[in-house]
DNA sequence: ATAAACTATGTAGTATAGTACCAACTCAAG
DNA sequence: CTTGAGTTGGTACTATACTACATAGTTTAT
């Protein structure tokens, strides 16, 4: 596949493409005679997976920690270790996700019970007392 | 009550409090004839709101519209809009969270089907196909 | 009164994650 | 064989969210 294969399958832009590619995100893409890259096939699960990871609020570095495994020759252990870890940070994220998640649907209820009438009026509520 | 109060309080950095101040994240601070900082009760609170919406993947400026209701004379149905559209983006970042949750788990288990022998081997799976 | 602790403002620097632009090179089609 | 689409590397710029420092003024305790 040629960069340009990969910007319309992956919908990215050919700049972000080539910035994770320097951050060592992509997998090795090789070049022809004359340079172009041509990237293997699961380039495209990767990027989907960058993007997956980043929608879970994982940094490109957090990222890059968890697609190198194979090439830095870890063992599974340290992968499984690794991936435990991840799963625990996401288990506080969902936390405060529901966290919010109640504060926001509790202004809402509070808003609501105002009636049609309130909801015409200036907003005194708070977000803060949680 | 003073910057030191709500540092130890709250926990908080004086330069990240400085910072938030300056973003308009904080409620109105009030100041002592030489310029000392006095800081209403409600700081605290919305210190903590502002963590737990950065916990939850806000960045300042999105946390800014929500806190800033009050002052922006909103109505409250602005207000419960604004909320639910946030509500709705917690929604996503949640579903992005099970989908990583859902990745790590099937390679931890892929991992730990080859027994300890195979956790003691380099490790050859990929977190790349969803 | 003076040292220690606290606070103020301002400026600069860092890290992350892109985004924008450029001049030069390659390649396929008319 | 030239034109236009595609590609290359390089540099520079942006926004976000701090973080670090420098310098000066204020308050409190001894």
């Amino acid at each position: 596949m040629r960069t340009k294969d990969i910007l319309e399958k992956a919908n990215i832009d050919r700049e972000t493409l080539r910035f994770y590619e320097t951050k060592g995100l992509l997998p090795k893409i090789n070049r022809t005679d004359s340079g172009y890259r041509i990237y293997p096939e699961d380039t495209l699960n990767r990027i989907q997976f960058i993007k997956t990871a980043k929608g879970a609020g994982f940094t490109l570095k957090e990222i890059k920690e968890l697609v190198q495994l194979k090439q830095k020759s870890a063992t599974c252990r340290i992968g499984r270790d690794i991936a435990a870890k991840k799963r625990d940070e996401i288990k506080l994220k969902m936390k405060a996700l529901k966290k919010m998640d109640k504060v926001l649907s509790s202004f809402i209820a509070a808003c609501e019970d105002l009636g049609e009438a309130g909801l015409r009026r200036k907003c005194h509520l708070s977000f803060d007392k949680l």
